[in-house]
DNA sequence: GAGTGGTCTAGACCACAGA
DNA sequence: CTGTGGTCTAGACCACTCG
């Protein structure tokens, strides 16, 4: 028995991915070509293809028209302690900032970040959460580009009302010691609390390009929103990253 | 210009994903056969396929060998408060084995939960997060299957250590005021932190039977893992749901 | 222009469900 | 048995990259 009844695509793939797993291609080297393989195997076109776009979707591989296919440059996942980096003790420490870093470099790699900050009109779900105009440049937007080993693993958008951020150092590329969550405090904002909420879905043209990724590769949309004491929102963000890439993780009291 | 060079399986997906969002078919019923279609617009069978297997990937639809492709029953996303469900409020007043109930109810569907309950030889990576012996029947096991209008909606296992739940109320069908959590409590395992960690993979081929979603239809796996002060695991659970029907969501607080 | 992955076709056959 | 979706083929052509 031992199924043998598994479609030519799917043993295909299970072979090439036992062997990716082992190394025998190297991380960003090409595989085959699809007609090679396709050849050596006896297979049609189509079902090598097959075979290749599962082992996509696993975001094992990706392609390249006019190129060819190639070994995903991280195949770990990437730990992303969506609480830990507002605990106390990280933040005096200076670490805040430094979440991301920390992580990439534990994983053997190297960090960078990109940041434009720009004056904006924010999405409509922006505004309504930051209770802002939605037609107005009312937002303070600080655009993040995060990679590992040159390859971007996340995009992160963060949004300020104008009102509280322009002009402040918020709107610098360093905003100091604790970062912006500390600026907002001195200004009068101090959040209390932090509410993350977690959707997949597939990601945009745009993003999908940005992130070097298929369209059909899904991603992560984390809203992230940090409100004060009497409830206002006066942070929020938009984390877009593959999930192929990310394991998130949440810890918090009981009572 | 208008883009006009999407690939035909595209925009035939983009023409029925509207249709289906518009009520043009009802939710659980079939949509026209694909060799119909193809007839219909001059496509082959390939060509409509890949648009309806798109439709699949993003949880619209769903096939069956056989019978037909069905419009999927529920369209909505399903909250998931992680965190509120342990506030103190929800237990005190009864509503923290409601929560998912509630939810349901709420989108106007009818919830049901049904419960295996068994002594197991835990997986490897659970054995290890409660430090139990994964060689000999070392847990009491809660599996938990829960329904939408009759639809599988996630799959949920928790996982106890028999040397401190076995013979006790968790091993009963109604685990009283509170819930498991209430129980170790008085047993002498009060819980203070909640841990979970969220991945998006494919779901083995039992878990997509269950859930009778295709295997390539990624599901979120999370691990919850419960201490108590001690920082002893006392209750590790597995949930796993299809990224196309949920909304996780995680609120803490700062400092 | 040569070489790559991506799309599309027409048709054969397979696997499964149900009358 | 018929009808459904799923697989597979051989080959044509398109879209893109790079020398």
């Amino acid at each position: 028995m031992t199924e043998s009844k598994a479609p030519k695509w799917q043993r295909l793939a299970d072979d090439l991915r036992e062997r990716i797993r082992k190394g025998a291609y190297a991380r960003g080297s090409a595989l085959p070509q699809i007609r090679e393989v396709a050849e050596e195997t006896g297979l049609a076109y189509e079902t090598v293809r097959g075979a290749f776009r599962a082992l996509e979707d696993e975001g094992l591989v990706h392609s390249r028209k006019g190129q060819g296919t190639f070994v995903s440059p991280i195949l770990t996942k990437i730990y992303r302690s969506s609480t830990s980096r507002y605990a106390r003790s990280a933040r005096e420490t200076g670490q805040s900032r430094g979440a991301f870093d920390t992580e990439i470099r534990r994983l053997g790699m190297v960090p960078q970040t990109s940041v434009t900050i720009s004056r904006e009109r924010p999405p409509a779900r922006v505004a309504s959460l930051l209770e802002v105009s939605s037609r107005a440049k009312s937002v303070l937007v600080r655009d993040r580009t995060m990679s590992a080993d040159g390859t971007v693993v996340q995009l992160a958008a963060s949004y300020f009302p104008g009102s509280i951020a322009f002009g402040t150092q918020i709107e610098q590329l360093d905003t100091g010691p604790g970062g912006s969550l500390s600026r907002l405090a001195e200004l009068g904002h101090k959040q209390v609390e932090i509410t993350e909420d977690i959707d997949v879905r597939k990601p945009t043209k745009n993003e999908a390009s940005r992130l070097s990724i298929p369209v059909d590769r899904p991603v992560y949309e984390i809203t992230h929103v940090g409100r004060t004491a009497a409830g206002q929102a006066v942070e929020v963000a938009i984390h877009i990253a593959p999930t192929t890439l990310w394991t998130l993780s949440y810890t918090w009291p009981i009572d």
